[in-house]
DNA sequence: TATGAATGAGCCTTCATTCAT
DNA sequence: AATGAATGAAGGCTCATTCAT
């Protein structure tokens, strides 16, 4: 006759289905929120959404306010993910500059639900200290992240920064999260090729032949 | 002979007073707005900071949507009135330039009660179609009033633009709103000087020498 | 230069004009409530209908309930009056009753704005006792006017009436004022026919043949 | 051996709580729209009288025409339920007949909260469609129960209907809902006894004896 | 771990009424 | 005689939160 399972596999069953259920809810309140805003959204919405009960929300999330911090620190891991990837190496390095502009321009202008989250709780972290720290971290490692990726291909090309190493990735990021908000109010006004030319023209202006 | 003395008809006194009562309602809800956010702001506290009734706010703006276009369009309005009076003469263009791009720098970054309102309404309108109309409106006039202006100084510089016309102010613009998101996230990562120098590189790579 | 008009004049235009906006605001509500039945019509919507202001509804009933009042006895004159007209002469006494029987039911069925009015307030008179004297007066005006005109045609037919006097019209309006209600809830429980069946019988049993 | 205890489990008791809670609020809302009338009912007197919160009547039921529309349907079971018991056995068919009548006619004119409501939602459902679908049932399985019953007792009084079966039911209950209307607004226009001679007049008019 | 029931504060809106003009 | 402005009390409804189970 075998021993009974030990009581430890049912512990981490246990464990493992709180974090799973945890982490639905947090995807299901990024689709919501991507879909509706954050003024627009309820518990309500995210408890169906995830499939769940109101009560099991708050169960996993005391408050809104907590889920949402989760929400918004998940969103910018996320970002940050597709936005490493856009650094892929490739031979030639005006290619590669370029065509990771694109990504970062296409990460923007396409809205994952990831991406609107992130701008959505941009605008309520205007009113709501506690999801700042959150963000000042997003922009803080895509500066770095950005830093550490275009330096290395601008030296590639033969070229030294004019500016100081972190305020450069902070200046790129910048045109590209404000050229988004024109183009969704405004399709029109913008168009790919002109993001691209516009950060190209940003970056050429930022770095200077090495002597 | 004296003309006579005006026509204040008793119509156009209760005329002017519904205007006037119109008139602070937007006032005092563009300063609830921004102390609060959109997501924060009920029309209780709009109609308190006003020293009215809910009940009149209702009877000047019939809904709240209706209330915050009004607040929005008037809000775009101050703004882009005040960047108006950014471009001041000066006699030495590089002084004029690098003055006005201070000015609308400060215009974002000082957070004055009609910029916040335009910022919160902004990333309301990706869910709220109602309000992009005037937003639109707001970029294009910006973008306009930049043109006309930035391409005098530029020329008297010497300087011809690189891109097509229409497309520079909406970059120029695109990265001021851009750093004034980071700078209220994070204020520790820009500085004033930090900011002029970046959009004067960007301004400069977007022109070149004229033949 | 004649003398200037007699002031009585003025005075008699400004009285009148005063009943005229009453009577005009009678007829909106008359509309208004046929409509929407009491419970969804606000003063606002019987101003416009009236094409006044909320105010001038005020200035001519000071509430709502006293012009509800005004419009209940109206619109019961206005059907009594009607129901008069469907007594007309007629040679044959047996057309004649079935003729009237159908007039009256009609008048019912089809719903004029007024005959939907009373039925609306007779319901609101439930809980509204200020409405209920102008309801009373109405079916035993109602009842008179069936008493002279039924009796006559039904004695001209060699019967008399087997129930008092005063019974047999109450009897007659309560069959017509039932059944409209099962005909209104559900049109294809009873035809015009069938109605009109059903009251020559209950009018027939009421009579017997003279000695 | 003795069956095992009913599996009561925990959800069964969750469940029934619910159930009766919802049962009790509709059985305050019928007091209280008995009491006051539909247009002067608000959610916040049935949440009193039902000794719940307001959010509470509104988790049972998501709006008030959701609630109305029950409340319509359990007041024309439970009048339905009470006229079925108006038809008990009698020896003597005529008596049966005459007591039967009785009973009917008392049902309305005693006005129990729930003919009340009946007669209050049926003024409504002119103006709300949602209501009438009810009303056309209660109509119709009257009219069906009458049917039965009646036809029984005047057959075995060897009378036969003259007219087409479905309508006579229609009639007198028609004729009943008629003269209760009288009977509300002006109690000493009919006594009860006129009342029964009245629907026992049109009842015999109604049938004839069998060859 | 999760649910369903319930709460109560608050929201947007409607509306009868008042009043100065 | 009539109007437009303003009021304030409800009204229906939403929602984050609590809690027993």
């Amino acid at each position: 006759m075998t021993a009974p399972a030990p009581p430890v596999t049912l512990a981490a069953v246990r464990y493992k289905k709180s974090e799973i259920s945890a982490a639905q809810i947090v995807s299901a309140a990024t689709r919501v929120l991507a879909r509706q805003g954050y003024a627009r959204t309820s518990l309500m919405d995210i408890a169906v959404e995830a499939g769940m009960s109101k009560g099991a929300v708050h169960y996993h999330y005391p408050t809104k306010e907590a889920l949402m911090g989760k929400v918004l620190e998940h969103a910018c891991d996320q970002v940050a993910d597709r936005a490493r990837a856009a650094w892929s190496a490739a031979d030639n390095p005006f290619e590669s500059v370029r065509s990771s502009i694109l990504v970062l321009w296409r990460l923007r202008a396409q809205r994952t639900d990831e991406a609107s989250v992130v701008a959505d709780l941009l605008a309520q972290s205007l009113h709501d200290e506690a999801l700042r720290p959150a963000l000042a971290n997003y922009y803080r490692f895509a500066a770095t992240q950005l830093l550490e990726h275009l330096t290395v291909q601008m030296v590639a090309m033969g070229l030294r920064p004019k500016v100081r190493a972190e305020l450069m990735p902070r200046i790129l990021t910048g045109l590209l999260d404000g050229l988004v908000m024109q183009h969704f109010v405004d399709p029109d006004a913008l168009t790919e090729d002109d993001v691209v030319q516009a950060v190209e023209m940003l970056a050429m202006g930022l770095f200077e032949p090495q002597k």
